[in-house]
DNA sequence: CTTAACATTATCATACATGATAATACGATA
DNA sequence: TATCGTATTATCATGTATGATAATGTTAAG
């Protein structure tokens, strides 16, 4: 209905500037290279726009025009692959190379050297993975130093809704 | 010269939405009431168009539309937080909530979104954090397509006067 | 009351955005 | 090589956005 999906119809856009300006229908409408009756009838529920014609007004307006497309949100990003978990872990395991098996073969090391060295995405990654109470249980954990767990339980309580 | 005013073309950007959709031109053209031939010519370079054509468009590209008019910036903007340019990003990250922490750990990702999507303002913000050289950097990963990577390059060094 | 400024309505001609169509080009595959 | 799917280029007819113009309405001021 709107030539705007934010919902001010340009129309009105248009008034509410020009009138901001100071300006009467006759004066914008020589600004812009248009007529007052052309303007009027944009103001007044003219909807099928050129993109050209608005970027005249607003340039007599002295404002710019924002025309773009707005991706939908697309589906839910894809399941993580344990390839791809290893990938964004690796860095915190200078020491020694992480592999997949180490995944399940020593969850709570690898679970200990991610909350300890982690960034918050890595730790993230390991909660989809390994699952929240694997995390919830590994902040617990005696080598996790309590300015550590206190962190972590402050900000993984705090996002305990994850981006669905 | 762009419809645009802040930046890719709206061919581009109907371009990329459809390969991102995995339509070919025909199958959008069949959706959205137009021919492989128009859409191939808006998205070689045409800049003028209706409103409600773009409209159409978007509808067939499960995308929404957006035109407004944008007052004029007035004067020259503050310093720009973290936060800040969180915000400003934020939009291009859609399908995944834009955190501070990730300006730091994943600015290559970071950059490289905010090229292929991002307006001309948001690839400035994203200048003034990361600096030029991070951008001339992302510019050159192979996410970027060749026709991006030659209009942020033309773009980039245009506006190598920053306003002061 | 008259006048001027501004807004509003209606009509029409012109430029041009658009889609249909045909022809051709390109890349991948058998 | 031939074939197919897709993209690209070119031409043309149609619908319509647009601005010019005339006429009319509204309001405020003298």
């Amino acid at each position: 209905m709107y030539d705007n999906v934010k919902g001010v119809p340009l129309g009105l856009q248009i008034r509410w500037l020009r009138q901001d300006r100071g300006l009467t229908l006759e004066q914008l409408a020589t600004r812009s290279g248009t007529s007052a009756p052309t303007l009027h009838r944009y103001e007044s529920g003219w909807d099928r726009f050129e993109i050209r014609t608005l970027e005249r007004i607003a340039t007599a307006l002295d404002a710019g025009l924002e025309v773009r497309f707005v991706p939908a949100s697309p589906e839910s990003d894809p399941e993580q692959t344990t390839e791809e978990l290893v990938e964004i872990l690796a860095p915190l395991f200078w020491d020694r190379e992480l592999q997949v098996s180490d995944l399940s073969e020593y969850p709570s090391w690898v679970l200990g050297r991610v909350l300890m060295y982690g960034q918050r995405e890595q730790v993230r990654a390991a909660s989809r993975f390994f699952g929240e109470d694997a995390i919830a249980t590994a902040v617990e954990r005696r080598e996790v130093d309590d300015r550590t767990r206190n962190y972590w339980q402050a900000v993984l309580a705090d996002s305990c809704t994850p981006r669905s």
